[in-house]
DNA sequence: ATAATAGCCTAGTAATTCTGTCAAGTATTA
DNA sequence: TAATACTTGACAGAATTACTAGGCTATTAT
């Protein structure tokens, strides 16, 4: 349950690509195609999009390819696959394209919403720095044993 | 992205009904249908799989329904989206029928796990009986303004 | 100039998954 | 034995995913 789709995986991929060349001029999508194994042609629809949002920038003719617009540690994961997948919503009715008839008296709604919220948390907050430097382990503060529902109460609380 | 299927959704609103008549007998398919607006048919499919689980039973004949088979403190939103849904697996990688290929040397097969994770440690830690309390609403401590990616470290600690 | 390089853009499509419905059961109780 | 209620498997339309194909445009080295 609650997958991403190939296209936002391959783009966070493709962009830690282009973010490992910054400063060191353009990779093209040859390049990032052969390092991650993904279809030249589907490359081209993804990164058409991310350069589109303006989060990198194409340069044309021999010796081209793709740069970063910012330091990679100011394009986040989070940005990235919303601009491949669009915002988090974890039920149609937290979609704001769609919305909910029955949000009023509706048992569950903030339940997803506050799950989408923390999960848009994480994914803001890690950045395309953090994967060059291989920071995408979190720390966890207290290892937990035997899980029990409802026991643990502090793991409700995201701390900022 | 990351959207939950209707399954799950309904599954859980489902669940919701089945524990708000927890100690005072059976509720019946019909009245979930009515009350959280899912065609009898569907809820079929998605009872039966929950029942296999063993998290509710059913009680045949006049005046039957479903019972929960545990107190609803007892019965965690993670499980239910578990057995309707499969275990979370972010990417097709993290997913135990499929696995990967690549895992060494990929650059973000641990920040989709450590995700992952996460959202396995909410939905296992809320419960049936949350919900019938309204306890759905998440606290956080500090409210952020203007999310900078890459300035909030603390937000990648998840506290237990 | 012009050829080579590299990105740009639009469609289309096969496969899969999702979201249900339908129909014919079986079990239990008043 | 009639009514209630769950059980099971098949199946179908819609939507989404995960690509591929093919032609076009811009830039630069020679
Ligand atoms: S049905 Fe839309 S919020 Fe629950
Ligand atoms: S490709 Fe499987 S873990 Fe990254």
């Amino acid at each position: 349950m609650l997958k991403l789709s190939t296209k936002g995986q391959y783009g966070v991929r493709a962009m830690f690509e282009i973010a490992s060349g910054y400063g060191r001029g353009p990779i093209t999508i040859r390049e990032i195609s052969e390092k991650q194994d993904v279809s030249v042609a589907y490359l081209e629809q993804i990164l058409n999009k991310l350069r589109k949002s303006g989060m990198i920038q194409s340069v044309k003719g021999p010796g081209g390819g793709y740069v970063l617009s910012r330091e990679p540690d100011r394009i986040s994961i989070g940005e990235i696959l919303r601009e491949l997948e669009g915002p988090v919503a974890i039920t149609s009715c937290l979609d704001p394209k769609e919305g909910c008839l029955r949000v009023e008296g509706c048992v569950t709604h903030l339940l997803w919403k506050s799950l989408g919220e923390k999960i848009e948390g994480f994914l803001d907050a890690m950045t395309l720095d953090d994967l060059l430097k291989g920071n995408q382990v979190i720390e966890i503060k207290k290892k937990e044993k035997n899980r029990q529902p409802g026991k643990n109460r502090a793991a409700l609380t995201f701390v900022r």
